[in-house]
DNA sequence: TAAATATTGTGAGATTCATCACACACATTG
DNA sequence: CAATGTGTGTGATGAATCTCACAATATTTA
């Protein structure tokens, strides 16, 4: 797949033509990061704009003591690195590879002028930004009103609408992350999500194969968790 | 104040020129708001962006047993309502006039114009979402991580940094709000703020005096806490 | 000013959940 | 295959904090 292909398929770049996808594509740099490697380290500043062509990486948030919070999980098409471009504060998110990955990159001038060139990019991306808010707002809800079953469920439901396929009403996540990365998205220990797995089993709401979890019956679940 | 002038204090108009403000205020309509009024409820629809000129809302988010959490405080020159208007979703969050409370609103198809027509009004726009996003991964992560007293005192430099006023290194908020708000501002209980409030009194960190509160040496305060 | 209402303070018990400590399962490697 | 590593399951315990109940202030209203 060319650059330029990889670009059409981001949601910010979807409105413009091809000779413009390709001036882009051309100011663009690809990078591959391993498992496990630091892409963006928290507190450093911002000048590059990603693009993630293959792989997953993930965002988070790093307490003194280690512990981790997950604010995203990100995949093929997604970006990031855009918040300290804009508003020039330092980065405030680490971003890890949490498999083979490759991106593609654009430098803090480059992504800016295209930002005041082509008002299309400006305005795909706060649709972006409102949804990523939206998905923050959401998650400050269930952190602050639910109990560590509901926030699980809800992790549950994140995953399943961005990586599950469904068959029947029933979605399956394949790959599930490990349960400490699920905690670390949930706000709550790694042994809880193990105890919580098994009780929606126990339930009948789930089924664990393996790595692969079905949820069974995804609308009705969806709404019990929100 | 005319609205003129209102607009100028925005910080998404702030690099217009006069006669651009001017055009833009002609399409504003004010409104008025009492005290506890609801001014936009979730699920609706959003049709309008709103720019507060005088008094305060909170923006909230419902369970459905009625428990609240408190998403933002808004002041004068504040603005909200653009999330719907950006990504077509229905309204995610209740906004409430916490003081009676004066707003200038525009409408979705003028609101979309102008963000089309001046490329400057977009790009402060996502610099000003940006921010709010940063803001809000900060209280993830906060409460992910952070006990109650943490949470509290977090929430307290918040407070201090929107509306408090700076003397010698200490810093003063005038009008605190309810405990029952601070509560719902930080994930907790309103019994666990008073405790807590006492205890960092006790510390000798704050001061309470009425409805104000000093946070002595304002910046060790927000090392201790973040 | 008295009465009514709203907000804050505080003790005690109930509850959720994090933590610790291991056992178990499974895969990988020498 | 033994041995080692990595992820998961699970009981026991304790700490944090929610909840309930009511007392004590503060503020508003009649």
């Amino acid at each position: 797949m060319s650059k330029t292909d990889h670009l059409r398929n981001v949601p910010i770049f979807t409105d413009l033509s091809d000779s413009d996808l390709n001036r882009i594509a051309s100011k663009m740099v690809s990078r591959d990061y391993e498992k496990g490697q630091m892409i963006l380290l928290e507190e450093s500043t911002g000048e590059t704009f990603f693009i993630i062509t293959s792989g997953t990486v993930k965002v988070t948030r790093l307490s003194d003591d280690g512990r981790e919070v997950i604010l995203a999980l990100l995949g093929e098409s997604d970006f990031f690195g855009e918040m300290s471009l804009l508003d020039g504060e330092g980065r405030s998110a680490n971003i890890v590879a949490n498999e083979d990955a490759e991106v593609m990159t654009l430098s803090r001038r480059d992504f800016l002028e295209y930002l005041e060139t082509y008002p299309k990019i400006a305005i795909a991306l706060l649709e972006e930004l409102a949804v990523r808010l939206r998905k923050s707002d959401q998650q400050i809800e269930s952190l602050s009103l639910s109990d560590s079953e509901q926030r699980i469920g809800i992790t549950l439901i994140r995953l399943a609408e961005e990586r599950g396929t469904i068959k029947r009403g029933d979605v399956t996540v394949q790959n599930l992350p490990y349960q400490q990365d699920i905690a670390n998205m949930a706000g709550t220990s790694r042994e809880t999500v193990s105890r919580t797995l098994k009780l929606l089993e126990d339930k009948k709401l789930v089924k664990r194969n393996g790595s692969d979890i079905t949820i069974f019956n995804f609308n009705t679940f969806r709404q019990s968790f929100s």
